[in-house]
DNA sequence: AAAAAACGCAACAGTGAAGTTCCATTTAAT
DNA sequence: ATTAAATGGAACTTCACTGTTGCGTTTTTT
């Protein structure tokens, strides 16, 4: 029962929480019913020592979440939203997440606890997104009369989307760059 | 143990399988671990009628799946979507299947068992959305160069995207409307 | 009105997972 | 080398859910 960081963890320790993250993504991803025996087997721990570093279930539920969020926002910083060209930070930002997404799409995937950490960055990331999107619309990229929360989902459920039966290493820029056109131009004939 | 329709059900029972199915649906989009009890609970019966008319809990999935898969291939069939224009037959079908996605979210969610009813039910679909598609591109509404498995894929997605933060009664035809203008033309501005 | 079917309710056994405790052993820190 | 921390493993309790059975009562069917 210490979910909270008293003193700094030992090497070891350390590397267990890790390893118990990476497997219950793994293994929630292919059941998200799966057992802490289940989770701990595959991280090669026993049973005793997942329950030794978080109380409950719900513990680890909630550090996997915040653990991918900090992954998720640094990925999208990496594209300097901020300052490069509309554009190339779309791109940039597309390729980054989908590989960060690609490899947490389950603890992603879990429903935010409303006033958590992981809602919070999940916030910090939507923001980013939204400024980018703002910016290009003055550049004359998105269309004036775009309605940019409407098209931040949109964006969201492409990169969903793009996930799904890519055999893990095709080329990150080449979904991406399809996902980008979809998403600026649409399938309709040119005009 | 009688999943298999042997004689005709009583009125009372198809009423409650109905319920069954519909209380199945609300429970577990809420909380897709509900127990059979929550789920008796909300059809307004006891946990052991739901077990004389479904065996096991899958038996209760597999119902649901079928039954959503069903209205969902009526929904496509009623936008008419091998003989009205590919662009009037995309707009009804998408008004449709969106009212009806939204009452089944869970049950057509669910990932259908490989070689099931609800499979085929689904592939069904998917015939007669490619089928559209493909008239489409036909007749110069979708360009030639467009990949209309990618394409299929991402109306997929902006469908279900567009089944959130929609307070149920919000018109279907202004949404679907909305969904098709962004999956021909995107959000680029005008060229 | 009589027969058949479906229902509610209570009770029961079986299962599996969560969470805890204790202790011997191993591993890291100083 | 000593100390403190972490681990593995077994055992145990608790608990919720599943699936089943039996029986008296209600509802539908004919």
């Amino acid at each position: 029962m210490e979910p909270t960081t008293k003193r700094p963890l030992r090497a070891d320790a350390e590397r267990s929480v890790r390893a118990i993250l990476e497997a219950a993504e793994r293994v929630l991803a292919a059941d998200p019913g799966a057992s802490m025996e289940q989770i701990a087997t595959a991280a090669g721990l026993a049973r005793t020592t997942v329950h030794r570093r978080f109380a409950n279930r719900q513990a680890v539920l909630d550090a996997l979440a915040v653990s991918a969020a900090r992954q998720l926002l640094d990925a999208v910083d990496d594209g300097r939203p901020d300052t490069a060209p509309p554009l190339v930070a779309i791109h940039r930002i597309t390729a980054n997440v989908l590989q960060v997404k690609y490899s947490w799409t389950y603890a992603l995937g879990l429903p935010p606890e409303p006033g958590s950490e992981a809602a919070r960055l999940h916030a910090e990331v939507q923001a980013r997104c939204m400024a980018v999107f703002q910016r290009a619309q003055r550049d004359g990229l998105l269309s004036p009369d775009a309605d940019l929360d409407w098209a931040r989902r949109v964006y969201y459920a492409l990169v969903g989307e793009s996930l799904h039966g890519n055999d893990a290493n095709a080329d990150p820029d080449t979904i991406a760059a399809r996902l980008v056109d979809t998403f600026l131009h649409g399938f309709a004939a040119a005009r």
